[in-house]
DNA sequence: GTCCGTCTTCGTCACTATCG
DNA sequence: CGATAGTGACGAAGACGGAC
């Protein structure tokens, strides 16, 4: 681990570690705290304060959050955690976890046992894929030593010198924490965002309990996000490629799903984007020549209830409109509609806009599943999260029902 | 190296909820 | 009521590990 390096700042209990982030840049960290950081809620910071990772913190530590945490980046990297005195702060004597979600994945559950009678000073150096220490020192001899999970980081970072500041200002009675997020920038501006703290994270589970969807759960979230402001997130909250639809410049129908390459021949061929056709097996087209009177479709179907219409015979004086549908199973009817006078050109507009049409929402949809799954892996991890922090207070708690039993037993001999 | 089973990821479809 | 987003279900493709 490397070295501490304390450092007094506002409050006189700073300190810090350093690290390399994934990125190569040097992370600071500095958590430094007369009680723990109790932050009750997912702290979320958006793009807007120019930080490369989403920031999230939890803490599983009681409802009664004492106001006055922290959290500070130095040019965006490093992180201070402090808590003032005073207010309805974590109790000395308990151990308390801190559930930090990376954003490569994982958690790091950070657990932090505070003596008691004492004050305590936590010290950090967080590495990231690495195991790490937390000292909390209390009172001046003191040094609790904690470990931190592999992987651990807590990710406040910002980019281009620019810095951030989550700072909690003691309201009333502890009740509600004012945490602010304090962005500066290279020119030394300040932008001052609140982060809104729920109450209780028991109001948050029951919140969970009602919520039936991943978009309910995150709403918060995204609407926070969508505001760049920094926000409590329920405490069960919470990217990739994209394949362009190709086009070869020929005129494409799309029908029942599939692409029809429309050919300047008067032929049409079936075809889809990934060269399979689903439901839809030939579909031939002949014209009996430039001055012919006719032409034949042919169009063969097989599977689902591909029942379509064709004119069989057309009129080359005729504006001959094929309509060739496929009704689908929601009823959505796709037409095509082209004209063989001589050739295709008017239809293809036709044609085309359909088929971007359909592209487009192909492309939407395939953004919305991409978007739903990540959210959906991010709920999943939420809740291990939950259960890992859970599972630590539970410890927690074991732990200190097992020192009072002791104190109790002692004092009744 | 090959085959096979399992797992993961992705695209698509179908359906529902929501919104204007 | 139509447009759109969200999400479950399904299948395809690839990765991966184990058995041979």
């Amino acid at each position: 681990m490397d070295s501490l390096d304390d450092e007094s700042g506002g409050d006189g209990h700073d300190s810090e570690g350093e690290y390399e982030d994934a990125h190569g840049l040097p992370v600071r960290t500095h958590i430094a705290s007369p009680q723990l950081p109790v932050l009750m809620s997912w702290v979320h910071v958006g793009a807007e304060q120019q930080l490369a990772h989403k920031t999230l913190v939890r803490s599983a530590a009681s409802p009664n959050v004492s106001a006055g945490q922290v959290i500070r980046t130095t040019n965006g990297q490093t992180v201070v955690f402090t808590s003032m005195a005073g207010g309805h702060g974590l109790k000395q004597g308990t151990t308390q976890a801190i559930a930090v979600p990376q954003a490569g994945g994982g958690v790091s559950i950070v657990q932090l046992q505070i003596p008691a009678n004492q004050t305590n000073v936590v010290q950090s150096v967080i590495q990231p894929n690495q195991q790490s220490v937390i000292q909390a020192t209390g009172g001046a001899q003191t040094v609790q030593t904690v470990q931190l999970p592999k992987g651990n980081v807590i990710l406040l970072k910002g980019q281009g010198g620019q810095g951030s500041v989550i700072h909690s200002a003691d309201t009333d009675g502890g009740v509600h924490h004012g945490l602010q997020i304090i962005s500066k920038s290279d020119d030394g501006e300040e932008t001052i965002t609140p982060v809104i703290f729920e109450d209780e994270s028991r109001k948050r589970r029951e919140i969970l309990a009602r919520r039936p969807s991943y978009r309910k759960i995150l709403n918060d979230l995204s609407s926070t996000e969508a505001a760049g402001a920094v926000t409590a997130i329920p405490a069960e909250i919470k990217h990739e490629e994209d394949r362009e639809g190709g086009g070869d410049g020929t005129a494409t129908i799309q029908v029942g799903g599939q692409y029809l390459k429309v050919l300047p021949a008067s032929a049409i061929q079936l075809g889809s984007q990934d060269g399979t056709l689903q439901g839809i097996q030939t579909l031939t087209m002949t014209n009996a020549g430039a001055g012919a009177t006719g032409a034949i479709v042919q169009y063969a179907t097989q599977g689902q209830d591909g029942q379509f219409y064709v004119p069989v015979t057309v009129s080359a004086a005729d504006l001959q409109a094929y309509q060739i549908r496929t009704p689908s199973q929601t009823g959505i009817t796709q037409g095509v509609v082209m004209t063989s006078t001589g050739g295709l050109q008017g239809g293809q507009v036709v044609v085309e806009e359909a088929s971007k049409k359909r592209e487009l929402r192909l492309l939407k949809n395939r953004e919305a599943a991409k978007e739903c799954r990540r959210k959906k892996k991010e709920y999943i991890k939420c809740l291990e999260n939950r259960v890992a922090v859970l599972e630590n207070q539970n410890k927690a708690l074991i732990e200190e029902l097992k020192s009072l039993k002791e104190l109790y037993c002692q004092k009744a001999d």
